[in-house]
RNA sequence: GCCGUUGUAGCUCAGUUGGUAGAGCAACUGAUUCGUAAUCAGUAGGUCGGAGGUUCGAGUCCUCUCAACGGCACCA
């Protein structure tokens, strides 16, 4: 005699064990016939569970939150019947849910290409038409291996073997097709609908290793009704538009061209985006302790082969042999060189902690198929620093990056940060005991610092635990951005050392830590964010200024004169075309302030602003105007600085 | 590096079964001086990513190669 507790609260016994279905039809007709799957005690189940007990049910339809997980892995396996029906011979072996759809790798020895889309979407099509009936059964692993093996599919065969025996293993079977799967899945076929569409197919490997076999990789969305799915595509189209590579080239922020590949031309407006950025990084951690250092392009490769990068990473570094015989890497990193500043003179204890920072432009030979616009590139500038410090200023030190990396995203605009925490690899140096410590030194940090984060296991660098601040794309794509990075290693083998308060030698600890990262992705991420329409600080044109008529053009340039004082970055128009033509130029361009001026404003000592994204313009005194953006264009840190000029000293005196 | 796709004027694209390249926007010239998202007219511009081959003849077919894009792998 099971009760359920149903969401609303309300409770309903049974006479005996039911079905999810039963359930669904004993609350209505409607109900039964949308019913996808069920939760029981918040577990998604399938729709022909048994329900025996006492337990908490919820029926999940369509509109359900949980529902698009299950229509997408649903439709993964509709795509896999679908491709083993027309093409025979190809071998399934994994296809999951993914953010906005699903996937599934096959095993084919022809290619597939796009074209073959249309040809699959139908089948798919005419299986969901089928409405085949899907059903779980429990098989033992005998029985799964003979199966697959019999039927040539040695992926899921081999799979077989590596799940655990404890577990219990499940088939789902649709019409004549069937895959080993945990599930759940929905009633039949029919229930996918129609709202689905193949997007693009990709080379992966058996397992992630490329040392497997090599697998291809078909991807599709798939949402609960054909709106939804357009909306999608529709977003995604959008997506396009605020491309960082698209925008470079609109808005004449920089190029890139074949013979420097993985490097990037600025252009003026992109070099003067690129200045900002980097000027207010170098301020801000000028007023947090860090002092700015510079070091050599080029190094001896003896002093790669000490800092222990030769080995792991000389595939990837740039080589120039010299006519002495010498050969020189160009520096992939700056850590070794700020140990090489560090290790000059005697440091004590007292001097700690040191925090050596350099935008350092750094090159690494990354595979061609890793580079991406601006994103990733093998010519480019890191907002370094290394902290070097005692052990138990390692908290601290963490604990204030953690702050000073919050309050720069912040005034870029970035409130959402991805946290993750890599720990140990599996190749990497030093002891197990000096790494278990810095691992749960680093953990405790981020504690206190009040980041969630997500472990991202085995992904530590050589030398010690990462954390890796990451930021999105406009297509949703992370890109570590910031990091962290605790390191006992680099300054034994570097031998770094200061003179501790017992007069002997120590170690120093190291932090290597970025706030950007790479000033080129980061400038790619800021750029896809705002879509070009910066905020007036960030802008390389503040503001045009657009004669109305050509006898307005000494006006103009005077007006900009004017601007130019208060600081701002302006451009004039003088051009024999009309006004509208000029707003729509450069609201293409997207230059936050457009100033028109024509007779009328100059008999008044007026000019007309209009902003960007504004219907309309405002006719304000000349000296207004210039109040008004010089205001907002002031950086985050100039209005910082404002704030503390202007407090009054009792106000010091509370902060202490 | 691996798999797939793409590569024609500055940009977006067209180019039938192989017969020596076309449009719109941009640019340039001229006219127009017109108060808020495209004024009109005219001119110029590419040898079709690169190399080789097949052919009487290749943007169009074949081979190789480079780059970009989407993933995979990599990311100190």
């Amino acid at each position: 005699m099971p009760t359920i507790t149903l969401p609303d609260g309300s409770r309903r016994t049974f006479p005996s064990a039911l079905s999810g279905y039963d359930i669904a039809a004993s609350i209505g007709s409607g109900l039964a016939k949308a019913a996808l799957a069920l939760k029981i005690d918040g577990k998604l189940r399938d729709l022909d569970t048994l329900v025996d007990k006492d337990c908490s049910v919820e029926i999940v339809t369509a509109s359900h939150a949980d529902a698009l997980e299950l229509l997408r892995h649903d439709c993964a396996h509709v795509l896999a019947e679908a491709v083993q029906e027309l093409y025979p011979g190809t071998q399934i072996t994994f296809g999951p849910a993914t953010e906005n759809g699903f996937y599934y790798d096959f095993h084919r020895n022809a290619p597939f290409s796009t074209e073959d889309f249309p040809e699959i979407e139908n089948k798919m099509r005419e299986i969901v038409a089928r409405n085949e009936k899907i059903t779980r059964e429990i098989w033992s692993r005998d029985q799964i291996e003979a199966y697959f093996r019999d039927h040539g599919e040695r992926f899921k065969a081999e799979w077989v073997r590596e799940i655990p025996a404890s577990e219990e293993i499940s088939v789902y079977r649709q019409g004549n097709w069937l895959d080993m799967c945990t599930g759940p899945h929905l009633p039949s076929t029919g229930k996918l609908g129609k709202a689905f569409k193949l997007l693009k197919v990709s080379g992966t490997y058996w397992r992630g290793d490329p040392n497997n076999p090599q697998l291809q990789r078909i991807y599709g969305t798939c949402w609960a009704n054909e709106k939804q799915l357009e909306d999608y595509l529709h977003q995604l189209e959008e997506a396009e538009k605020r491309d960082h590579r698209r925008i470079g080239r609109e808005m004449d922020l920089f190029h890139q061209q074949e013979e420097a590949q993985g490097a990037v031309f600025w252009h003026p407006k992109g070099w003067t985006l690129y200045r900002i950025v980097e000027n207010y990084v170098r301020a801000k951690i000028a007023r947090n302790g860090y002092q700015e250092v510079k070091t050599p392009q080029l190094l001896d490769r003896a002093f790669w082969e000490q800092s222990g990068h030769w080995d792991k990473y000389r595939e990837n570094m740039f080589l120039v042999d010299t006519e002495d015989k010498k050969t020189l890497a160009l520096k992939p990193m700056n850590c070794p060189g700020h140990v090489q500043i560090f290790k000059q003179g005697i440091k004590s204890y007292r001097d700690l902690p040191i925090r050596l920072a350099e935008f350092g432009a750094c090159h690494r030979y990354e595979p061609s198929g890793a580079l991406h616009g601006i994103m990733r590139v093998r010519a480019f500038t890191q907002d370094d620093a290394h902290i070097f410090c005692r052990e138990d200023q390692i908290a601290e030190e963490s604990l204030k990056f953690c702050r000073l990396l919050e309050e720069i995203y912040r005034d870029f605009g970035f409130t959402h940060i991805e946290v993750l925490f890599a720990s140990r690899p599996t190749i990497s140096a030093g002891t197990a005991e000096v790494w278990d410590r810095a691992e749960s030194t680093l953990r405790r940090a981020m504690e206190a610092a009040g980041f969630a984060y997500k472990l991202n296991a085995g992904e530590g660098t050589f030398y010690g635990p990462k954390l890796e601040f990451c930021l999105k794309d406009t297509i949703g794509r992370s890109w570590q951005c910031g990091t962290l990075q605790l390191d006992y290693i680099l300054p034994e083998r570097l031998d770094a050392s200061y003179i501790g308060e017992d007069g002997a030698k120590h170690r120093p600890v190291m932090l290597h830590r970025a706030i950007l990262g790479s000033l080129e992705r980061f400038l790619g991420i800021l750029i896809e964010n705002y879509a070009g329409k910066f905020p007036l600080w960030l802008a390389p044109v503040q503001a045009v200024v657009c004669s109305v008529v050509s006898e307005s053009n000494a006006y103009a340039d005077d007006i900009a004169d004017r601007l130019r004082a208060a600081g701002l970055r302006v451009e004039t128009d003088p051009r024999n075309e009309k006004i509208g033509y000029k707003v729509r130029e450069h609201s293409l361009a997207k230059v936050p302030a457009i100033i028109a001026v024509g007779p009328r404003d100059r008999q008044a000592g007026t000019v007309a602003l209009r902003r960007l994204g504004e219907e309309g313009q405002r006719t304000m005194p000349l000296a207004e105007a210039v109040g008004l953006l010089a205001e907002e264009a002031m950086s985050p840190l100039e209005r910082e600085a404002k704030r503390d000029m202007s407090r009054q000293p009792a106000e010091y005196a509370s902060l202490t």
